[in-house]
DNA sequence: CGTGGCCTTGAACCTAGTCAAGTCTAGTGG
DNA sequence: CCACTAGACTTGACTAGGTTCAAGGCCACG
């Protein structure tokens, strides 16, 4: 039944000048016509369930996933074993972006909600990059992209205290759910508490905590995984370390 | 006298094909043909004195630079003005690849002592990139690195501690000294300890701390600037996670 | 030879981690 | 449909690692 359901929904969008999320997506900034030639090498419908891998550290990268719905993690490993969330992945969001010097992939990612993504093989990016300037154009902002993201967050966790982190979080997560144009003040943190601390570099207990006092003082209403954000602004301010809610 | 000398040295190495850099530089893993080709836009001679900008956070990036001899860093500056330390680059590196959604530079650079460059214009990059599968693969091979060494970073800033990181920028340090032909065991910390606890996330007083409590115990021997690793296999091991010498 | 920047060292403090219960929730099977 | 359970989350008490503040030493440079 669900598989039914699910199917129709592919149907629905079987190619990326239908998607609505496209604009966001890797075709962003192609033509039409170069968005249909792109389009006939993506593979579509794939899915998994809550939990499952969608690639392993070490394995070669052999392609892109577009998220298309759910959302993923994606974590890096250490040689003591120490697991380092890297990042969590929403719909229109690329992942597999970095490969090692031997093409292996330097992080695993793995689904937090049923997901469905669209795959796109990297030989066949780069045989049309070879005569497509703008998906060349295209392909390094996306990794300009990824390690901007990566150097803010260095700030976040060199330089933040739990408070500023959280709120750096929840501004970050609302402005990428209103950018797919949902409501930039309520949505639902997909992930555990456990995996947004390692995220934040915070234990699991101070997430809890934090988010808590962010609810006594009003800034938001948290019911378990559901936010909803009341006073944007001040969390703005918190999230660049312009004020404090530290006291009780 | 010293621009004389230097000039002599610039003279010296004209073109990439003469630069003993070159394989760990942007032609690595280019033919000969196409690095003569890559080599014919490459402006050389550029240099900085110490504390010389290369570039500011927020200019248009139009040009990648290969530090030639030299240091630099690169840092950003959050809204509400805090600095932070994203990367140290010695000779064969690449600084200026990311660029943001409007080609703005997300970090600036300045030389760490006198720096001199090759600049290599990123339209012209683009250009070669038509025809030049291999160039074209370097370039999202760069990218990757820097994504990685990031995703390292977020790793070693929320799960490490202040020995750990010390210990971890050794390492790195040492093999990149090795990587370009000195010794993995006895170099010159170009940054300051300020520089150092920026970038790792602590303070100044603690990376202090850290480097001599090092040399107490033997691993290494420090004299202001000047290290010497001296039991290179115990560090490995701090920065791996898998010792601790926090003890007295 | 004096001055300023960089570094070291010590002591007090504080934020977030750890440990330990306890509660809530979603999912399972009777 | 309800009872049970495992995992997720909350809350409290204590602790530790690192920051901050303060003072003094060391060069390098004019």
């Amino acid at each position: 039944m669900t598989g039914k359901r699910l199917l129709a929904r592919e149907m629905h969008e079987p190619h990326c000048t239908d998607c609505r999320l496209a604009d966001l997506c890797l075709p962003m900034g192609l033509t039409n016509a170069e968005i249909e030639r792109l389009d006939g090498f993506i593979k579509r419908g794939k899915s998994l369930a809550k939990g499952e891998v969608l690639f392993r550290q070490g394995q070669p990268g052999t392609s892109l996933y577009a998220v298309r719905s759910g959302a993923l993690k994606t974590f890096s490993l250490s040689e003591a074993g120490v697991e380092q969330v890297t990042g969590f992945h929403l719909p229109s969001e690329i992942v597999g972006l970095a490969v090692d010097s031997d093409e292996r992939l330097p992080v695993s990612a793995v689904a937090l909600e049923t997901t469905f993504l669209c795959e796109i093989p990297l030989d066949m990016l780069d045989n049309l990059s070879n005569d497509m300037a703008h998906l060349r154009k295209r392909m390094l902002r996306l990794m300009s992209r990824e390690i901007r993201d990566n150097q803010q967050m260095l700030l976040v966790l060199s330089k933040k205290n739990a408070e500023q982190r959280l709120a750096t979080l929840l501004v970050n997560l609302s402005a990428r759910h209103q950018a797919r144009g949902y409501s930039a003040t309520a949505f639902r943190l997909v992930m555990s508490r456990h995996e947004i601390g390692n995220f934040l570099g915070l234990a699991l207990e101070t997430v809890s905590r934090v988010l808590n006092r962010f609810q006594q003082h009003g800034l938001i209403q948290i019911d378990n995984k559901d936010v909803r954000i009341l006073r944007a602004e001040e969390i703005y301010a918190l999230a660049d370390g312009l004020t404090d809610h530290s006291s009780d």
